[in-house]
DNA sequence: CGTTCGATGCACT
DNA sequence: GTGCATCGAACGT
């Protein structure tokens, strides 16, 4: 399981340094997790498109609170998306997963998926609300610590593979930061370039 | 391949 | 009442 050091330093760093980490989410209805593979930093009140942009509030809460801990949110009425909060008490700043690749519990995984989704480990985690889904991580997550609780990030060894930077997803501010931090060539990565 | 569009709930002003 | 850090179905090319 990653220390609270890990988290509490520049999020651009934590961002690169989750990739290839392992997202867990233990439930009573089994263990479900996957290698994180695209992410992306959402750093502090001056940064349009994170939550703190219009300072503290009830829901933004967990990002001015200690790092390590996951920052859960509804987004557009359906889908539930995970940060892990970084940097130190006081700056808000997280890191949104936004991509897994499937690891532990596929059939869980794909039960809680729903019945439309095929069989197809690419697209099981791809993107942030379906790997929430997938892993089953509710607003009952919220505020959750990463590194002590049944949601936890752990280091495993795995190699992920290269890594590289573009524009964040589906936020139509702040679009020039580069912020956004994907394994090159990984099929479970949402939103991929199509073509070499 | 590509684009459009509806679903859906809650925090926020 | 407004506006989302989305997803997938349903089209069009």
């Amino acid at each position: 399981m990653l220390p609270r050091e890990f988290y509490a330093r520049a999020t651009l760093t934590v961002a690169e340094e989750l990739i290839g980490k392992v997202l867990v989410h233990r439930t009573a209805s089994g263990t479900a997790s996957g290698m994180i593979v695209e992410t992306e930093a959402y750093i502090g009140e001056d940064d349009p498109a994170c939550h703190a942009a219009c300072g503290p509030t009830r829901r933004n809460a967990p990002l001015y609170g200690a790092p390590g801990v996951a920052y859960v949110y509804l987004n557009y009425g359906i889908h539930y998306l995970v940060n892990a909060v970084t940097e130190e008490e006081g700056r808000p700043a997280a890191v949104l997963i936004r991509a897994l690749e499937p690891i532990d519990n596929v059939p869980l995984m794909i039960r809680r998926r729903g019945s439309t989704t095929d069989v197809d480990l690419h697209r099981l985690c791809r993107g942030p609300g379906n790997l929430t889904r997938a892993l089953g991580i509710t607003l009952e997550e919220n505020a959750l610590d990463l590194t002590d609780s049944r949601l936890r990030i752990e280091d495993r060894g795995l190699v992920a593979g290269r890594v590289s930077w573009g524009p964040r997803i589906g936020i139509r501010v702040a679009v020039k930061r580069r912020w956004r931090c994907s394994v090159v060539g990984n099929r479970s990565v949402s939103h991929r370039i199509t073509r070499a």
